[in-house]
DNA sequence: TTAGGGTTTG
C-alpha cells in the first residue's frame, strides 16, 4: 500500500484590519508603515525600533518592537513599505493600543512602489506566502499610494529652496569619519542650488579618489552627529543608503545650503543600509545611467573587449575582468539592469536647412510645418509586392547638390531598393509612415545609410548586474549592433566598463547568448531571422 | 527588561 506524501502543514491566516485589534488579543496584521525608527540598541538587551502602522480601516497602530538580533525585526526602508507581522500582541500604553512583539512573532517587508517586486523582505528560513497575500500586498500599495503622504522623497535635482528636510536614496562616494563625520554621496542627479561643500583641507577622504574627483558636481556633503556617528563610520563606501530626514540648511544672507544629519532620532532620523537590489537603488542606479555622457566616471573605466557569443570561451565574471589589463577578451554572463536610449528618437535628430530647425524624428510633422518646404518626393511602385515607395529628398539651402552629397528620407522601399538608393544618394535614412507621420523604424534596420556604411544602433548604455561578485558594470559604445531590445544581444565590440557599485543583486531580467544567437545575428547585415522571443 | 514618534542649534 502506498501513501500518497504528506502535504506540508498550511495554516490559514486570518488577519484583521488594524480598527479591529483589541487589548489582550495576539494578532496577525497587514499595514503600511506611516512612520518608522531605524533599530537602536535599548537600555536593557535588546535593539528596539518603533512603528506606526495605517491600512484602509482608518485605524493606526503604534508598535514597539524588540530583538536580541537586528535579523528578527522588520527590514524597513521607507514609509510607504508594507509589513505582514504574524503573532503581534497588542497591549494599552496611555490609553492607546499598542502592538509590541510577542513569542513567535515573525515579519515580512515588502517595497511600497507599486512596480517594485512581490518578494518579501525577512530572516525567516520558511514562511507561508500565497497569491492571497500577493494581493493583498498589492492592493495596500494602491491604497498607499492614493492616501498616505509619504516625507519628501525627493532627489537632489528636486531640491527647491524651500525644502526644509528630506528622505534622500544615495550612494555613499567617500566618508570622512575621524574628524568631521562626513558623507559623500550621489544619486545621479544633480542639485539645482548651491551645496555648501566642507574643507577637507588635511583630512583624508575614504573612497576612491578619481571617482570623487570625476563626480565632483554631482556628490554632494552631509554632516553627520552624535547617535549617528557610528552608522556612519561603518559604512561601506559604495553602499546605498537612505538618509532619513537631512536637514535642509539655509544660513541666513547665504545662498548655499548646508545638508546636516543632526543628533536624535526625531521623525526617524537615520541612516539605511539598502541592498544594491533594492527597488530604490535600483532607481539611483538607473538615474545614473542617464546622465549625459556621465554614465561612466573617468577614473571608473577601464577598456576591454566583451564577448558573449562565443560559448567555448568560459565565462568571466565581471570583478574579474575589471581587475586585469586591457587589451583582453572575455565572454560574460550578466543581469541587463538597465538600457539606454529607449527609443530611436532620443538620439538623432534631423535638421531642416530651410528653417534651422532641429526636429526629432518621431516629430516629423512639426519640420513640415515650417514656412518652405524642406523636402521633395518622389514616388514609384515596386512591381512584386506592388508597393508605394517614397523618396523625401531633403533640399539643401537654395544650392543645387549633387546627389552623392544629397539626404534622402526612404519610406517605405525594399532592402534591395535601400541598396539601390545607398549608392546613389550620400545618407539614406529608411522611415516609415505611422498615423501619418514620418517616423523611423525600428533597431533591426539601420537608423542612416552613408555609402557602404550601415548604422545600426545609436550611442548604447547597457548596465549590467552580476551575483559575483556583485559587481555593476556599464558598457557604452557607438554603433552597437544590437537590432531589437529585449532580444539577444551579441557583444563584440570594445566597451568601456566602470565600477559603480558592490552588492549581490537578485535577477529580473537575464539575458542569454548562445550559438544560436551568433548563427541569427550578424553584425552589419541583415538578419536572416527574427527571433522575437523575450528574454 | 528595554520603550512608548513629532526636528539641531554643530
Amino acid at each position: 500500500l502506498q501513501l500518497p506524501p504528506l502535504s506540508p502543514l498550511r495554516l490559514d491566516y486570518v488577519y484583521i484590519p488594524l480598527n479591529e485589534v483589541k487589548e489582550g488579543l495576539t494578532v496577525n496584521v497587514y499595514g503600511v508603515v506611516k512612520f518608522f525608527k531605524q533599530p537602536v540598541p535599548s537600555k536593557g538587551t535588546d535593539f528596539y525600533s518603533t512603528l506606526t502602522l495605517v491600512d484602509p480601516s482608518a485605524a493606526r497602530l503604534h508598535c514597539v518592537l524588540f530583538s536580541g538580533s537586528l535579523d528578527l525585526l522588520p527590514q524597513i526602508y521607507k514609509v510607504g513599505d508594507v509589513v505582514r507581522f504574524h503573532r503581534l500582541k497588542i497591549q494599552c500604553y496611555e490609553g492607546d493600543l499598542q502592538g509590541v512583539n510577542g513569542p513567535g512573532f515573525s515579519a515580512l517587508t515588502f517595497d511600497g512602489a507599486l512596480e517594485a517586486g512581490v518578494t518579501p523582505r525577512t530572516a525567516s528560513k520558511s514562511y507561508q506566502f500565497t497569491s492571497t497575500d500577493r494581493k493583498i500586498v498589492r492592493e495596500l500599495r494602491s491604497w498607499a499610494k492614493a492616501n498616505l503622504l509619504a516625507p519628501d522623497t525627493l532627489r537632489l535635482k528636486d531640491i527647491q529652496q524651500n525644502t526644509k528636510y528630506l528622505d534622500l536614496t544615495c550612494q555613499l562616494l567617500a566618508k570622512e569619519t575621524d574628524g568631521y563625520l562626513l558623507l559623500q554621496v550621489w544619486d545621479g542627479t544633480k542639485c539645482q542650488r548651491p551645496i555648501w561643500q566642507v574643507n577637507l583641507d588635511g583630512y583624508k577622504l575614504d573612497g576612491d579618489a578619481n571617482a570623487i574627483e570625476s563626480l565632483r558636481g554631482l556628490s554632494v556633503d552631509v554632516l553627520v552627529y552624535d547617535n549617528h556617528a557610528s552608522t556612519a563610520s561603518s559604512l561601506q563606501v559604495g553602499a546605498y543608503l537612505r538618509l532619513h530626514n537631512i536637514h535642509l540648511k539655509l544660513p541666513e544672507g547665504s545662498e548655499v545650503t548646508e545638508l546636516h544629519l543632526h543628533g536624535g532620532t526625531s521623525y526617524g532620523r537615520g541612516v539605511s543600509v539598502l541592498p544594491a537590489d533594492s527597488h530604490d537603488s535600483k532607481r539611483c542606479i538607473k538615474a545614473r545611467a542617464a546622465l549625459p555622457g556621465g554614465i561612466c566616471p573617468e577614473g571608473w573605466c577601464v577598456c576591454v573587449t566583451v564577448l558573449t557569443a562565443h560559448q567555448h570561451i568560459a565565462a568571466t565574471a565581471l570583478g574579474a575582468v575589471l581587475s586585469q589589463e586591457p587589451p583582453c577578451k572575455y565572454r560574460i554572463r550578466a543581469q541587463l539592469m538597465d538600457f539606454q536610449p529607449r527609443g530611436l528618437h532620443q538620439s538623432v535628430k534631423l535638421h531642416c536647412p530651410a528653417c534651422q530647425a532641429w526636429g526629432v524624428p518621431d516629430l516629423l510633422p512639426s519640420l513640415a510645418l515650417c514656412p518652405a518646404p524642406w523636402y521633395q518626393t518622389v514616388t514609384w511602385h515596386s512591381l512584386s509586392p506592388e508597393k508605394l515607395m517614397a523618396a523625401h529628398i531633403v533640399l539643401a539651402n537654395g544650392e543645387e547638390e549633387a546627389p552623392e552629397s544629397k539626404a534622402i528620407l526612404a519610406e517605405g522601399v525594399t532592402v534591395r531598393e535601400l541598396h539601390r538608393l545607398s549608392r546613389r544618394f550620400g545618407s539614406v535614412i529608411p522611415v516609415c509612415r505611422r498615423s501619418e507621420q514620418l517616423t523611423l523604424m525600428d533597431c533591426s534596420v539601420p537608423f542612416v545609410i552613408e555609402g557602404r556604411k550601415w548604422h545600426y544602433g545609436v550611442f548604447f548604455i547597457l548596465t549590467f548586474l552580476q551575483y559575483d561578485p556583485g559587481i555593476l558594470v556599464t558598457f557604452a559604445d557607438w554603433d552597437f549592433p544590437l537590432y531589437k531590445y529585449n532580444t539577444k544581444l551579441h557583444l563584440c565590440s570594445t566597451f568601456h566598463i566602470g565600477r559603480m557599485s558592490q552588492g549581490a543583486g537578485e535577477s529580473d531580467i537575464w539575458i542569454r547568448t548562445g550559438v544560436r544567437d551568433r548563427a541569427e545575428w550578424s553584425v552589419g547585415g541583415w538578419p536572416k531571422a527574427q527571433s522575437k522571443r523575450r528574454v
